[in-house]
DNA sequence: AATGAATGAGGCTTCATTCAT
DNA sequence: GATGAATGAAGCCTCATTCAT
């Protein structure tokens, strides 16, 4: 198998990626019912059928996508996470590591933020988002309980920082903000700051 | 003008506020996209002709709701602002006056957050949305010469706080939190520790 | 209201109707599944989605369609009936009654033989079909415990002139046979000899 | 011809007649317009683009299919036939041959039938239908001309049989009736009464 | 020769908008 | 002014057919 053949191999393989491709950006773009399938055919290159061979139905494309994300990001925040260092390390790993996939993936970011709550995501995918969700309020009950944060209910404090890191985000994406690892580093120490002790 | 026109004055008036009140239901509900003009009638009980006696489209609809209410909420964030006191209380202010109208106005809120940057919104009502963020603008600029808060850009701060804001009405429409004065009290304390320098 | 007016309420009315008729003629013609729902729209002259407001579904539109005349073919033949007369007249009676409504009908009574256990039909649809099937078994029954019917199985009997019925109908549609009511007569004779003891 | 090449000629062989059986299947269940392409490869075990090697469309598929059992029931009925015997000789002939085709074909009589008139059909096969048509109209003039038959039209005479046939064919499919030779034998006997002088 | 992934025309259905009443 | 029946463009999806492998 040589070069050539490779490259076409993948370009079939990557069929149902391309369609994941263009559905996200156009989903980001104009929403969900915003967007036409023939339109994701079009973007992605591919004829509108054969979204239909990768995928079941326009729910289950923005399904697959969100899972996708979802895992992708849960899994970088969580990965080898440092249990036994102090709250502030940890606060800043978290922090630091969304704001690496926030950067990486902006789209990605804007596409599961966007779709968070909406109809057409199935009780499977919901159920990954409570996936950090829980960990972060574990986190900062743990916290708490050292004295580290300010005893204010968790899920107040976890929905301020969880806004808060969003609203960078938007920002970014709305060109209000240049987002840079300095930047982000910046908020952290805000955020820090705002439930600390 | 006697009983009778006085009824049907009424009446007439009440239709495109009775249009106005379900599209905000709907549009919260299911998104712009994913609401149907006749469940908007059916919903504000008028026919579906005439929603376009009043609005000339569905999008002009939209326009008009969200114009409506940022109107609403830029006034009364903006009235009689206590333009010469500290800056710590004029964050209050802001904070407040916010908190008092997210609470009283949760769909309305959510309304407006979740439309900000759609492209069925058209420049007039993407306009009005730069009011509140120009003079939030100004307000960080004026504290931080003061030296009050960071000497950070003024963007990032406005990001922070504009996302903690709306992270914690999320919460609340979601039923993680339940809103309350106390509750933003507490978070308006946070924010502030989050940019005071 | 004068003439007009009620003509042109008469056409609003028709709506339906001409959806049903022109459904009618396509499935004689081509079938369920070889009827598309816009070519429906086009012969009832009505817009295609106008279809919608009156059937759910095109599936809803067949068994509609299918009721509708089983109904009448069922009303028509037990109409009424000579319950207390012999055997003979009986039949004679069953028989004139359904090439009545053949002759009357032709594709409407060729539209129910050709749907007649078709995956689309509906238990409702079903149901309906074993009103007259039963009906006929029964009579054959009591024709045979008086001696009159030859001793085999009903349904045999059932079957024979159900088709024999049946086939004269069909080859009067194919045009190989000009019905009337005298062919009819001399068809129920042979029928009647087919089956007497 | 060795064994391996014998069976892979075998299997190459098979491989129209394992798409023709499947087909007949699914028009049998589903009609023609009720049946997709891939469906038919599936259950013949082909890929969707062999049976494009063998039949030029859909349609050629059916008129093939059509065309081939329509050509065995022809010569089943026609094979040597006992030109020199009697009228009732002959009609229990025709009669017993057909039951015979029907009772080892069950599945390939109900298509033949279902399919008559089709607007997928080509004049060729068309014509095929008139061959036994013709042959058994003959046969009814000439006895009719020996007074042997009722003196009614042929076509009425030849639709009753055909229908009566037809009929019991049909219960059995239905599973009102349990087909068997006897029951044919019965049936015959009904229906040569039926047009018997 | 055989495959089955890919295609896009066409089918069913929805819905923003109009208009006769 | 108000209605809601009617419309047809457009959306989601299927499937007969092709073609690269």
């Amino acid at each position: 198998m040589n070069i050539h053949s490779t490259r076409v191999s993948r370009l079939s393989t990557d069929k149902p990626d391309a369609i994941l491709e263009a559905a996200l950006e156009l989903f980001v773009e104009r929403g969900f019912h915003g967007t036409a399938v023939p339109e994701i055919a079009e973007r992605a290159k591919v004829g509108a059928g054969t979204i239909y061979r990768y995928f079941e139905s326009k729910e289950a494309l923005v399904n697959a996508l969100y899972r996708k994300w979802k895992t992708v990001i849960a899994q970088m925040v969580l990965h080898e996470f440092p249990h036994d260092r102090p709250p502030r390390e940890q606060f800043r790993a978290i922090f630091h590591r969304m704001a690496e996939f926030a950067l990486a993936h902006q789209r990605e970011f804007a596409f599961l933020e966007f779709h968070h709550h909406s109809s057409y995501l199935d009780a499977q995918s919901k159920a990954l988002e409570h996936q950090l969700l829980d960990f972060a309020d574990a986190m900062i009950r743990q916290a708490q309980s050292l004295g580290v944060l300010k005893p204010l209910e968790p899920s107040l404090l976890l929905a301020l920082m969880n806004g808060a890191f969003l609203g960078v985000v938007r920002a970014g994406s709305e060109g209000q903000l240049v987002l840079s690892p300095r930047l982000f580093q910046e908020a952290e120490q805000c955020c820090w700051e705002a439930i600390r002790a």
